[in-house]
DNA sequence: CTAGACGACTCGTCCAGACAACTGATTCAT
DNA sequence: ATGAATCAGTTGTCTGGACGAGTCGTCTAG
């Protein structure tokens, strides 16, 4: 009985679950179970390896945070399918500071300028500290706070929160959702107050996504989102700040180029 | 019995684990849990929920993936502690022009020239499609490739592959892993053999660590890494190409200045 | 005083069973 | 033909139990 592997003895070495999705996972960097096609499902599996449902779970769960494997309820669970992926360039700032209407996210994503939508939401509040230090302001300084959610086809790909410093804006076109999306985007918008861009800072982190996010952008289970803070300076001085510029990580690929000559 | 909430009734509105789940998040951000500090044993959870144990674990596995909770065995769980976060700057190659001793990695951490370790593993293989792409040759062109684990007070931070032209380095001192780490880095070696670099171009991705990269950066589950594959130029020849350089994302923030002057 | 054994308590793994909820195809009534 | 109801098959949720394995304090023998 049991020559081969003697099944019931539980916890010996690596255990039950993890071989499974070690076979599992084999399996499908292999290609033997091609991207976006079926697993077996739980009761072959149960068969197949001889071990509990509970089991067969974890192993699949385990997949699912590798980001190899999405679970649809009711229908089965499949290999992650390849997903294009979008590269925003560093120099898609400097494609935005020539004369035309294209934006950086339509620069990105290789859009016409119809082909996407744009969810906003202005707000006048008094900076936090965190931002006003982003800033280099006072906290409590007054800031027109700009909430996007950008689609393309009518998939969320980018949510962002972006401020400028009230006093710069107050009054004029840009303080204006209706005028959203503003051909040229953000540069266009300071340039039409007179003020030219200089300099960009970027911050890139990477972090699991808060249940909001996973919501607003569809973003599959164990998948992180890269989050940018931005600051534009014109000279000395930040014109605007972005906190979190959330990008889902399956989708997205940042190019930045250093010159040192 | 049961009069504000009936417990035995399973599937109702949102999943008995969820809603352990929200509760215990919702202690961790608002403090009442300090970062650090253990959560309730799984016993102490059971009674407080009325619930049974598997749907106790459910609920501190999605803590887990969202990365507020770390489990240690014979232990308990505990609120993720604040982690210090080292700034990967685009201008600390800049630095690392500059005829000083430091390295790039130094620079991001900080450290004395001595406080750090490098385990490296060197090895002459043929390019393989994808990094003959990178370097714009033929798949099979003569590659040193070089794999780094850098380590910081021990604990490592970074690992790497970084690839020279072989026809470049072959029978110098670059080729010969003793003379690692290398004074001033790699810029410092390319101009030990007379290349002068003008242009590094990156590119980040961001996703789940695959085991191995679990074990040997000693990330805690839940933890994104941030990938980056970098191209080095000098003139419009790429004279070194790194893939895959992987850094734990609780641990690190990039920053790029884009100058658009 | 110290080293080691012990035990209480923790999480890790695994099992078996039950029912809910969803999907997709088939069947049936209209 | 068409639309609704049904049904088989799938994953989602939850229970209860059992034992392995790691951690840490305590107690005891030396």
């Amino acid at each position: 009985m049991g020559t081969l592997i003697d099944v019931p003895s539980p916890p010996r070495g690596r255990p039950r679950y993890r071989q499974v999705a070690d076979e599992l996972r084999r399996r499908i960097l292999a290609g033997a179970i091609p991207a976006g096609s079926l697993l077996p499902t739980e009761p072959q599996l149960i068969a197949e390896f001889g071990v509990s449902r509970g089991t067969i779970r974890e192993a699949l769960g385990l997949l699912r945070a590798e980001g190899l494997v999405v679970t649809e309820h009711g229908r089965g669970s499949y290999a992650r399918p390849i997903l294009p992926v979008t590269r925003r360039g560093s120099d898609r700032y400097r494609q935005e500071m020539e004369l035309t209407r294209a934006t950086s996210f339509t620069v990105d994503h290789d859009l016409d300028w119809s082909a996407y939508q744009l969810d906003r939401e202005f707000r006048e509040v008094p900076a936090s500290s965190a931002i006003a230090e982003l800033f280099g302001a006072e906290p409590g300084t007054m800031l027109l706070e700009r909430r996007f959610v950008f689609r393309a086809y009518g998939v969320p790909q980018q949510m962002s929160t972006s401020s400028y410093p009230l006093d710069l804006v107050a009054g004029t076109p840009v303080a204006d959702p209706a005028n959203e999306p503003w051909p040229g985007g953000n540069f266009a918008q300071l340039r039409s107050l007179g003020i030219t861009v200089t300099r960009i800072v970027e911050k890139i982190r990477a972090r699991m996504p808060v249940p909001e996010e996973v919501q607003t952008l569809r973003i599959p289970g164990g998948t992180p989102v890269l989050a940018i803070t931005r600051r534009t300076f014109a000279g000395d001085r930040v014109v605007e700040a972005a906190v979190d510029i959330v990008l889902p990580a399956d989708r997205t690929e940042l190019e930045y180029e250093v010159d040192l000559s």
